[in-house]
DNA sequence: TGACGTCAAGATCCG
DNA sequence: CGGATCTTGACGTCA
C-alpha cells in the first residue's frame, strides 16, 4: 500500500531536469545533459528515502531524444555506473519506480513510422528499468491508442503490435484506462488479449465511463485479477479535478477529505497520484495514512508550510500552532485540513506584509544599513501599488540566500506561488 | 490548421 | 546587464 508521485519534485533548490532543442543536440551538450539529469534522478531518489516515499514515477525526460536518432549515445554504458550506484539506492529505499510514456507514444497508429517510433520509445523506457536493475514490478504503463474511426480494428492493431513486441518490453508494460478514448473495460478486454496488467484511472473513468456501470472499487476489483505475481502490487492512479480548470486537469493538491475515504476500500493497492503539487501531496497522503504516528512528521511539514500559511491566513497560522503543542497527539488530517483551507486563502495586503516582516526577522540583525533600508522601500511600494508581492519576496530570497538561512531556504515560502 | 498537455529552452522585452 | 515575461519546440490525433 504505497503512495508515489510523478516525476518532479516541488520546493527543492536545484533539482530540475534540463534538455535542449533538437538542433542543439549535440553529443557533448547530450553527455552533459545526460550526466545532469541522472544527479536530478539521484536527488529525487535520495529525497523519496529521507521522506519514506516507496513509490515514484521516472520522468521521460530523463535522457533527451532518448529513443530519437537524434541521440545515439550508448548512455547505459556510458553511466552504467551512476545507473548501477542510483538503482541501488532505489533498491535499498524499497522504491517502486515506473515510467509512463506521454500521450504520443502510439502503438495502434495506422502509419507504420509512428508505430515504429513507439516501439522505439518502449524500447528506451525498459532499458532506463533495466540499466537502473529494477524488478519486473516497475512497469511501463501505456495508453491504448487512437481509434480512427473504427475501435475493434484499432484494438486489433494494438494486440497485433503488442505480440511483436521485445520481451524487455512485455514484462513491464501495462495499459490505462483513457479519457477520450479507451473505457476501463475496453482496456481491461485488450488485456484478456494480452496479458498485459491493467492500470485503473479514477479520473479518466469519470470522464468516459464504461457502458457497463461500477464505481471505483468495482472496476480496481476487475483490474486487480489482471495482475500476476510477478508484477508486483496492483496499482492505480489517484487524481481529482481541478475545479477551475476544464476537462481531466488535475488538481493543485489532494483533497484529503476525498482522498482518505477512497483509500480506505483499498487493499493492497499501491497509489500513483497525478497532482500538480507532486511531492507535496505525496506526503500529505502518506503522513495522514501511515501507522507510526510521530509528530515530528507534523512538525517539520508545519516548518515547510507556516509563512505560506501566514501571509494569507495569520488565523489558520495561529489554529495550527495550537493544533501542534500536544506532542502526544498525532493530529494529522486536522493539521492538514487546515492547511488546505489556508492555502486555498486570497492574502490581502495587509497579510502578505506581516509575511515579509516575520521572515525579515530573521535577518534584520546582520543586514547592511542600505539593505534593510531596501526592504521596508519595497514593503512600502508594495503598500502603495508600485511594487508587486513577488518582488518583495524575491528579495527576501535574495537575502536568505546571501545570510544562508537555512530554515527559510527549505521551506516553501519562496517557491509556492 | 490549431487544440490538446507538459515542461523547459530560447527569445524578447523592460528598467 | 540581469530579471521578468512571452513564445517555441517535441510528440500524434482529431475536429
Amino acid at each position: 500500500m504505497s503512495i508515489g508521485y510523478a516525476c518532479l519534485i516541488v520546493g527543492l533548490r536545484d533539482v530540475e531536469y534540463k534538455t535542449c532543442r533538437m538542433d542543439n543536440a549535440s553529443e557533448t551538450r547530450l553527455i552533459e545533459l545526460i550526466g545532469h539529469n541522472l544527479l536530478t534522478l539521484e536527488k529525487m531518489i535520495d529525497y523519496n528515502i529521507t521522506n519514506q516515499i516507496q513509490m515514484f514515477r521516472i520522468t521521460s525526460d530523463l535522457i533527451p531524444f532518448g529513443s530519437s536518432p537524434v541521440n545515439q549515445i550508448d548512455w547505459p554504458i556510458v553511466f552504467k555506473s551512476d545507473f548501477n550506484r542510483i538503482g541501488e539506492k532505489i533498491r535499498s529505499g524499497l522504491i517502486r519506480v515506473s515510467m509512463h510514456p506521454g500521450q504520443y507514444t502510439v502503438l495502434n497508429s495506422l502509419d507504420d513510422s509512428v508505430v515504429d517510433r513507439a516501439i522505439q520509445d518502449l524500447v528506451y523506457h525498459a532499458k532506463i528499468l533495466d540499466a537502473l536493475n529494477t524488478d519486473p514490478s516497475s512497469k511501463i504503463i501505456l495508453h491504448v491508442g487512437g481509434i480512427y474511426g473504427d475501435k475493434p480494428a484499432a484494438i486489433d492493431r494494438f494486440v497485433t503490435t503488442y505480440v511483436r513486441l521485445p520481451d524487455e518490453v512485455k514484462r513491464r508494460l501495462v495499459i490505462e484506462n483513457d479519457d477520450r478514448s479507451y473505457t476501463i473495460e475496453d482496456v481491461l478486454a485488450v488485456s484478456k488479449r494480452t496479458g498485459a496488467p491493467v492500470v485503473y484511472d479514477n479520473l479518466h473513468n469519470l470522464l468516459l465511463p464504461s457502458e457497463q456501470e461500477g464505481d471505483d472499487l468495482f472496476w480496481i476489483g476487475e483490474a486487480k485479477k489482471t495482475w500476476k505475481e510477478i508484477d508486483g502490487n496492483q496499482k492505480i492512479h489517484y487524481s481529482q479535478q481541478d475545479p477551475a480548470k476544464q476537462n481531466g486537469s488535475h488538481s493543485q493538491s489532494i483533497q484529503i477529505e476525498k482522498f482518505l475515504p477512497f483509500y480506505q476500500l483499498l487493499d493492497h493497492v499501491d497509489v500513483m497520484l497525478e497532482v500538480k503539487d507532486k511531492n507535496l501531496s505525496a506526503i500529505k497522503c502518506i503522513n495522514c495514512t501511515r501507522s507510526d504516528h510521530k509528530i515530528k512528521l507534523l512538525e517539520n511539514e508545519w516548518s515547510l508550510y507556516k509563512y505560506n500559511v501566514l501571509e494569507r491566513d495569520p488565523s489558520g497560522y495561529q489554529k495550527i500552532r495550537v493544533l501542534l503543542k500536544d506532542k502526544d497527539q498525532y493530529p494529522a488530517l486536522d493539521f492538514y485540513r487546515i492547511l488546505e483551507k489556508s492555502l486555498a486563502k486570497t492574502p490581502t495586503i495587509g497579510t502578505m506584509i506581516n509575511g515579509f516582516q516575520h521572515v525579515f526577522g530573521y535577518f534584520k540583525n546582520q543586514v547592511s544599513e542600505s539593505e534593510r533600508a531596501l526592504f521596508f522601500k519595497k514593503t512600502d511600494g508594495y503598500q502603495t501599488g508600485s511594487e508587486t508581492a513577488g518582488s518583495v519576496k524575491k528579495y527576501l530570497e535574495k537575502l536568505a540566500l546571501k545570510y544562508q538561512e537555512e530554515y527559510l531556504l527549505k521551506s516553501y515560502y519562496f517557491i509556492l506561488n
